[in-house]
DNA sequence: CGCTTTTGACCGGCGC
DNA sequence: GCGCCGGTCAAAAGCG
């Protein structure tokens, strides 16, 4: 039926054209079939358009709703079996009928223009308030940054405070929050992605939380790096005797993202070049941890834990902290900026809880006896976990991604670019060669289908967010040692990152 | 030869 | 003060 549909169109059009179509080969028609086929996508999922979509069809469409039928009933046959029959004679007498034909074509066009135009409109509303968000995000963390930032000098005076204060973090951005539901809850058709209810996101904090001395700090990134090593345990110390040092040095480099999927690879390729410089058996796991560190640009701070789950070894917990002083790929970026959005929800406070304890705030998200698994000394830290090991989407990530496995990030505004050859990591090609099922899953596609797929990662997102900005934190008690002197870079445009990339499966 | 991985040693924090 | 533990260093080994 619509390939007969599509045939008559085609004929119409080169009638209206006859000069462009006539003695053009297939690919001229294929042509002209393209551009009529949206119209005839619309007319079949539109078959009664007059009825919701009429503000936009003010004008008359014949007694029949549906211009498509006027044409299918009629004229159009006609002219397909004048052309099937002779086409010299077709012509012809097609020339008599096309102008009454035309218009109905038109105005259909019109119509499906003014629609698709509707519908970019709502679209880039969609965008926009995405866009907005994430802008308030920015500033509502940098804002909780200089927040931190005093509260810290305050506390190595000697007056201890909670780690962030609400007003700061609630003036501007207050409003946004509450956007991004909006096009979640009220444009299905932004979320066509499949549902992927299992995805969980879980962040805990560990109280304590400390500054990364200055051990080595040099000035090798001036956007918002800082280059020491990753010596948390080392911090407390450090913090009491370069303090001015620290609050302007050590922004978020305190919380950590970890990510726990499934994969029996050992490791997960995340776009970034890694060189592993430890290992040690910790307590309480009989897998051994492994430590890397970024090699993608000389002094670049970012580490990375790898381990296994004790408990399912099948999972794979790969731990990022700092921030990476050189340029991403795209993936890795979006990535980072997705996992630093909910790391900045945890070092705002609001967000955290103490002893491993999931956030009943996030109810979205599923708490999960995982805390034993981490390092101890981890608990020193703020950690967000990104969980991908539950929900229908964890075992297909070891599977080769079945159509496209890099969805866009809405979240953070990067176009659906992610993955794929630009992000090819390093070692991919050789890892190219090995069994599929033991090859390092793309970190990139898989957190990014994880989060992109899920259609309530936006809701929840953003109930968080309200929920950090609008009701006063309640277990902020932990915290209130070492107000963890977040501090933003001055000059750095960018959220602040605990962590670069990220890791799944 | 240069880079990466391995692995034991070392360091510092923390609890007792 | 001592021991435990996590994290890092750095020499040696491995690899292309």
């Amino acid at each position: 039926m619509e390939k007969q549909l599509r045939r008559e169109l085609r004929f119409l059009h080169s009638g209206d054209f006859p000069t462009q179509d006539s003695g053009e080969p297939d690919g001229a028609l294929d042509d002209s079939g393209d551009h009529v086929k949206p119209l005839i996508k619309e007319m079949d999922f539109f078959p009664n358009h007059n009825q919701s979509h009429d503000c936009h069809q003010g004008r008359k469409i014949d007694n029949n709703n549906n211009p498509l039928s006027s044409l299918l009933d009629s004229d159009v046959n006609i002219g397909l079996n004048l052309l099937s029959s002779s086409s010299g004679v077709s012509r012809i007498a097609n020339e008599e009928k096309p102008k009454a034909e035309t218009s109905h074509v038109k105005i259909a066009l019109e119509r499906l223009n003014e629609e698709n135009r509707r519908l970019r409109c709502t679209l880039g509303q969609i965008t926009k308030s995405y866009k907005e968000l994430q802008v308030q995000l920015f500033m509502a963390v940098q804002k909780l940054a200089l927040g931190n930032q005093t509260e810290k000098k305050d506390a190595v005076n000697g007056t201890s405070s909670p780690i962030m204060s609400v007003p700061q973090f609630m003036d501007p951005p207050s409003s946004a929050a509450l956007d991004v539901n909006e096009p979640s809850a009220s444009d299905d058709r932004t979320q066509d992605l499949s549902a992927s209810p299992g995805k969980n996101m879980e962040v805990v904090s560990k109280e304590g939380e400390h500054q990364i001395p200055g051990k080595h700090a040099s000035v090798e990134d001036g956007s918002d790096q800082t280059s020491q090593s990753w010596r948390p345990t080392k911090c407390p110390k450090l913090d009491h005797s370069n303090k001015e040092e620290q609050v302007s040095e050590v922004p978020f480099r305190k919380a950590r993202v970890s990510i726990r999927a499934r994969s029996e690879a050992p490791l997960i390729s995340d776009g970034c070049q890694w060189r592993k410089y430890g290992q040690k058996m910790a307590k309480g796991n009989p897998c051994p941890r492994a430590y890397y560190r970024c090699t993608m640009a000389v002094g670049c701070p970012v580490r990375k834990q790898v381990q296994r789950c004790a408990e399912d070894k099948s999972i794979l917990i790969t731990t990022y902290e700092g921030n990476h002083n050189h340029p991403l790929p795209p993936a890795a970026t979006a990535l980072a900026n997705t996992t630093s959005a909910a790391a900045a929800m945890l070092l705002s406070g609001s967000t955290t809880s103490k002893d491993g304890l999931s956030l009943p705030s996030f109810g979205y998200f599923p708490s999960l006896p995982y805390a034993s698994t981490m390092a101890p000394s981890a608990a020193s830290f703020p950690i967000v976990t990104l969980d991908l090991t539950q929900g229908p989407n964890a075992f297909p990530f070891l599977r080769p991604p079945p159509s496209a496995a890099t969805f866009p990030l809405p979240v953070h505004g990067y176009p659906p670019i992610l993955g794929h050859s630009m992000l090819a990591p390093p070692k991919l090609s050789a890892v190219s060669a090995m069994p599929l099922w033991q090859r390092p899953v793309s970190m990139v596609e898989t957190v990014t289908a994880a989060i992109a797929s899920d259609p309530n990662f936006t809701t929840a997102l953003a109930a968080a967010i309200s929920t950090m900005i609008g009701a006063p934190k309640s277990n902020n008690g932990g915290n209130n040692n070492s107000s963890n002197g977040v501090a933003t870079l001055p000059g750095s445009p960018q959220l602040p990152q605990s962590c670069t990339t990220f890791s799944a499966n």
